[in-house]
DNA sequence: CGGTCCATTGACCCTAATCAAGCCACGTGG
DNA sequence: CCACGTGGCTTGATTAGGGTCAATGGACCG
């Protein structure tokens, strides 16, 4: 609640099962895999990396040759104008697939950085096709992620083209609860909340200046606290009414 | 270019072997697709519907049992708040796979309506798993399918959140150009335009008013012209450049 | 001939962008 | 120790882009 500093990014294990010993998979927000899809992602992971907080997973205009998977960490998805502006897309968290829409992508496409330091597991992207064929639950559940995802964008999309500033707040803030909270990130009722509000403004489509005075209504009215980097809803149900946005519990979810 | 009216929609052939006759297979748009798995898309298929223009393809409340193909028409997907603003998240063309995003959904979804007279190929649900299984380059072609539509609507989002009216506009058209363009869908330089003024704006997070005055504005520069249901772009160079869109060249996609 | 749907335009207003300044918490280097 | 720069947050003043309201007109239809 009055955090010293983020904790320090927990990295993947290491060894020859890797995942194993992986501390997202204990996690209940993620479906259990068997002991052969297990040691098929195994195959297909290239190994880990680690971000600054800040850093680029993903460039913008570079086509990666890698697949993520997030380990630990915050991040988010991006697309900038050639003058500057930028939207994003969506943000990230432990367990989030990341690079699925390079694969297939006639042209440019997204940036994915880091806003907390962060550490990956990365998998080549050349042989995703050979998983689909080799596991074709893996398959399965890659679609699931894509279209879960998929779902989080149209909320955004939503947001950005039909809600006012206050609902676009109200909305983005329980999202991130709700996402944080099926992943057993929260922690006394507070979320680590790494993001600075020109975050906030660009996920929105908001200026910074408006993104703030938003931002201190909607704390001043008692809805929401956000202190030295940590989130407390403190009236859940006024914010999902004031967001139009009821997230129902959120299931278990594939983690490859 | 002075059209009648917009063609009959073109109805998928029944028979024993409907797959065979498909009026969009034989467009290389989409990817030619191994005899075996073109029979199992047939065993997965579960039969042909027809939706007249404003027609509900899936209602925005219900869980839909099946997953569609578009067969020919326009639809588009679609979110509606709780006070009736609604946000178009995308428009779908002939050969769009519709559905999927419900297939993995917590709670609440998109609706799809058909722009005009619409026919579509269904699909059971149930067996997208099966589908799967047994030929895992379905799977892996879904999942491109579906990769593909979160890039849309990537672009959309950043439309939505950090472009002008004139940029939505001119990214927009564009973006339905060059789609109806892979599709061969254009005739002497125009194509169908099937929408009203309050689709575009509910798809660009506009007004009514303000959608009718940038476009007559464009118009008059001449960039473009929009003439009972039919567009014809005119500078493409320019409304590219206005709305800082560059589609590539668009490869042939998968068609399930 | 009235009713409906859609496009169009003008008048007015308001939300959110822009501009500008000040604040605090930092880290760094003299 | 203090001066300075930097990044992020906060606030007020002003402006503008786009929303809202209202009215008109054409095309089509029963």
């Amino acid at each position: 609640m009055k955090p010293e500093d983020y904790p320090a990014p927990v990295c993947p294990p290491r060894g020859a099962h890797p995942c194993d010993a992986c501390g997202l998979r204990n996690n209940p927000a993620f479906l259990p895999l068997a002991h052969e899809q297990l040691r098929l992602i195994e195959a297909f992971r290239t190994g880990e990396r680690e971000v600054d907080a800040g850093g680029a997973i993903i460039h913008e205009h570079r086509r990666s040759t890698q697949l993520f998977t997030l380990y630990s960490g915050w991040a988010f998805r991006y697309k900038t104008l050639s003058d500057g502006r930028r939207q994003i897309l969506g943000f990230l968290l432990p367990g989030d697939f990341i690079g699925l829409q390079d694969e297939f992508a006639d042209g440019q496409t997204h940036g994915v950085e880091a806003v907390t330091g962060a550490t990956l597991c990365t998998f080549s992207r050349d042989r995703l096709w050979e998983m689909f064929k080799a596991q074709p639950k893996l398959g399965y559940d890659i679609t699931w992620l894509a279209a879960r995802e998929e779902k989080l964008i149209d909320d955004n999309l939503v947001t950005a083209g039909r809600r006012n500033a206050s609902e676009r707040v109200a909305m983005l803030l329980m999202q991130l609860y709700r996402r944080a909270e099926r992943a057993g990130m929260i922690k006394d009722g507070w979320v680590e909340f790494p993001f600075n509000q020109q975050h906030i403004a660009d996920a929105l489509g908001l200026s910074l200046v408006h993104t703030n005075k938003t931002l201190r209504r909607l704390q001043r009215l008692g809805l929401h606290k956000l202190d030295n980097g940590w989130l407390r809803i403190l009236e859940p149900h006024a914010l999902e009414a004031l967001g139009d946005y009821f997230e129902r519990p959120l299931r278990a979810v594939p983690l490859i």
